[in-house]
DNA sequence: CATGAGATTCTAGCAACGCTAGAGAGGATC
DNA sequence: GATCCTCTCTAGCGTTGCTAGAATCTCATG
């Protein structure tokens, strides 16, 4: 029995390896720099120990998603939680979630654009997927006058579409913290 | 001399088929599907005869994108021209713009997503792109207090986030007319 | 202690990708 | 008619994600 156990022990830190191999991988040097072969190495085991792991490259990568998805609410929780009032909550969670993007574009991309394997909105969705909307839906609710759904998806959308157009060179960055003063204005009454 | 005219009439009349062969591809089938080798048995020439008009995949996709912002361009003109007042040309913009993202999803990726090579929010950018942004900002001056270049920035973010997002799974799609129309009336003060 | 079964891991390779070197064919020029 | 030059093709390089089948290692059983 003992030896079953540590059999999975060695085999789930394994995998752990692989997530974080992927991970930093990605945020040195982007995604297209995650191969099977340099994650294999890095790990120190051949390619096809990937494959008993995960079932493809799309997978590690929902696997990192998942990480960062963990952080994030952590990160928006914490950033909600320290505000010095209801209606500064929604400014600070905005910045925490823009400063997030901005500092693991990698991980963000994993999470928002690239993998679409994984369920979102709806209740098969992950955990820690729904904590990180969750945090946001709270900061909105209050400015939010009925569907707090919809506005906290309209909101993000906002958020998203400025962090995603502005890293790939689409607006002028140094109008980048305007926008998103004039997008947390426009959405708080 | 009109050896050579015809000749270059020829070499242009074959990179149009380059970039309508891609294009096509692309919208039938994503541009993954889009392949060096498919594009060159779709004009029926070989594969070095592409990189004889285009640096690669990457300017092919570029071209692609040009044609999509002139076409852009025009389609939000016609929207904002036929519009029943400066007040309903926003929604109207606004909504041309989603219906061009959703008619040809490929075509809005070359533009918006993928291709980072061309200059965007710079006097360099192409006149097209200039053209199509210039429609929104005209939409929004109406509305805007100020900074109308910055306001239109921000909402064409909103817009895009809202697209993407959705396209990617990850908006609830029953919502999405909700949520633009409150996009709208968000920017519409 | 030896042996066979079962799990685990590796070597080697497939098909496809973007891209390119160098050979060959064709028409223009002297 | 020989020579050049432009154009196009065949063939191939190095890389990718992924997999089949051989080899090795572990462990319970005779």
């Amino acid at each position: 029995m003992s030896i079953r156990a540590r059999r999975e022990r060695e085999r789930a830190e394994r995998e752990r390896l692989i997530v974080a191999a992927a991970r930093e991988l990605a945020e040195a040097e982007g995604w297209d720099a995650v191969t099977t072969r340099r994650l294999a190495e890095q790990i120190e085991y051949s390619q096809p120990v990937l494959y008993s792991h995960f079932s493809g490259k799309d997978a590690i990568m929902a696997a990192v998603a998942l990480e960062g998805f963990a952080e994030l609410a952590a990160a928006l929780r914490t950033a909600r939680r320290s505000a010095s009032g209801p209606r500064q909550a929604l400014a600070d969670v905005a910045a925490a979630y823009a400063a997030f993007a901005a500092q693991r574009p990698a991980l963000y991309d994993a999470m928002f654009t690239h993998v679409v394997n994984l369920p979102f909105a709806s209740p098969e969705a992950p955990a820690a997927l729904h904590a990180a909307f969750d945090e946001l839906r709270r900061a909105m609710q209050p400015v939010a006058d009925d569907d707090l759904e919809t506005l906290a998806e309209t909101f993000w959308s906002g958020l998203h579409g400025l962090l995603t157009l502005m890293r790939n060179g689409r607006l002028r960055s140094e109008e980048h913290q305007r926008r998103l003063a004039l997008l947390i204005r426009r959405f708080s009454t």
